[in-house]
DNA sequence: GATTTTTATTTTGCATGCAAAAAACCCGGT
DNA sequence: ACCGGGTTTTTTGCATGCAAAATAAAAATC
């Protein structure tokens, strides 16, 4: 299919190397959209053209390609006459996204359910239990990393792209949000459950009902990001 | 959408209407998008850049912008070094959308049950009846504007903006094939069969019943214009 | 005559330039 | 002090220019 940027998985490189890749639209396209997803440039805040201009080392012109394509997939939103600026998310995006999100993933479920190798499974179940191991230390930072390993890995067994395309794409948007999220420990909790039931569905080949747990366990994610989000606005304007 | 001035520039001389638009790259990305999507460039044309500049009457770097925008949608291929390309879906490509699109439409199919209104559900039927007499008069072009007409209204009754952009995106895809797909007898009864029952179901507000029926219509939609795409390459290749 | 090699033309990708719109600034009026 | 009008400065949106790659065309070799 399209596919003419494969040049390199930007796994945990974060380092401000000199660019030099397939083209420099499409490399501007991944730094900013790092940029973005991992927070460095906070939502709704105005993206200073000129500044990453001479950060990245190019002129204007591929840098706004790059904010167009940008804008497209839903990450900054272009004001006439004044720019981009990074999308912020709303309860109402968050109301509307997590379902999306949640039927992709049960799709997602169902395809790799008829595809799962056995070997799949048990690396599914390899990082499962690296991830209850996490969780019963409570070191959230790793269990979020494993977690979305594992969602990614049953994506990728579901094999399909257009599919792998539009969920990646949504989950960028919420990942901020999904990452700064201080689950409680009942959520935590349920989250874990879940997963328990996500593994047994996959490793019993019951494509409805993994279907139908990750539709809800995206749905219970939608509710703890709510809340964190609540949260964090409550706490930054106390006194609204 | 709208459409109507396919006119020139500004620029030149006085211009009574040239583009209404918040933006040229804006302007630009659904013309072009109508261009590609109506099959007026078709899939496999590689964009000729120059000549579009000069019947749009703007300079390269808007349109470029709406390229980059457009080849990250899918609809075009960028070849580094080489311009872009109208994407041509492969039988694989549709075999990936189509399901995206069924679990997206049962989403919408959920959803809308839980908010449709009588008034709704009275249109729903009117355009439906409506449908249903083309297909009696095997009026296969208003058939299929009612039908989209029918799936679009689902949409929007769910109220997810989301979820309608990314299955728009979808459909914008697949329209092409999906308007030159010339029904069998058999396929057209069963299509209108699949929809009687969406009638029934959203006038029930059965929500899973409605899903189940959606995502079954849409795989039976993805046969079909599978068929369609192997006759037509079979008649245009016809020794390969 | 066909195939390669060389040259010319076009096309692409990016940098720069320029006019208009915004934002920032200044300053006098109240 | 505050606010409104006018200016300057910055930023945005688009057009143009230029070098490298790609394509087409011509020449040369076998």
């Amino acid at each position: 299919m399209n596919d003419a940027n494969l040049a390199e998985r930007p796994g945990s490189d974060a380092a401000p190397a000199p660019i030099q890749r397939a083209s420099l639209h499409d490399e501007l396209v991944e730094r900013l959209r790092d940029l973005i997803v991992e927070g460095e440039m906070a939502p709704g805040t105005r993206v200073p053209e000129r500044e990453l201009c001479t950060r990245f080392g190019v002129s204007r012109t591929p840098l706004r390609e790059a904010l167009k394509v940008l804008a497209s997939e839903g990450l900054l939103a272009l004001l006439p006459n004044r720019g981009a600026q990074v999308a912020s998310l709303t309860l109402a995006d968050i109301d509307e996204m997590f379902p999306v999100m949640g039927a992709l993933e049960a799709l997602a479920g169902e395809l790799a359910c008829a595809r799962v190798t056995d070997e799949e499974i048990a690396e599914i179940r390899a990082l499962h239990y690296q991830m209850v191991l996490h969780y019963t230390r409570r070191e959230l930072p790793e269990y979020f990393r494993l977690n979305q390993r594992i969602h990614e890995r049953i994506l990728e067994i579901a094999g399909n792209a257009t599919l792998t395309r539009m969920y990646t794409g949504l989950a960028g948007r919420v990942r901020r949000a999904r990452y700064v999220a201080n689950m409680s420990g009942a959520r935590w909790d349920h989250a874990v459950e879940e997963h328990e039931a996500i593994l047994d569905a996959l490793a019993l080949r019951d494509g409805p009902r993994l279907a139908r747990i990750l539709k809800l366990h995206l749905a219970n994610k939608c509710e703890t990001v709510k809340d964190s989000l609540l949260a964090e606005t409550a706490s930054s304007k106390p006194a609204g």
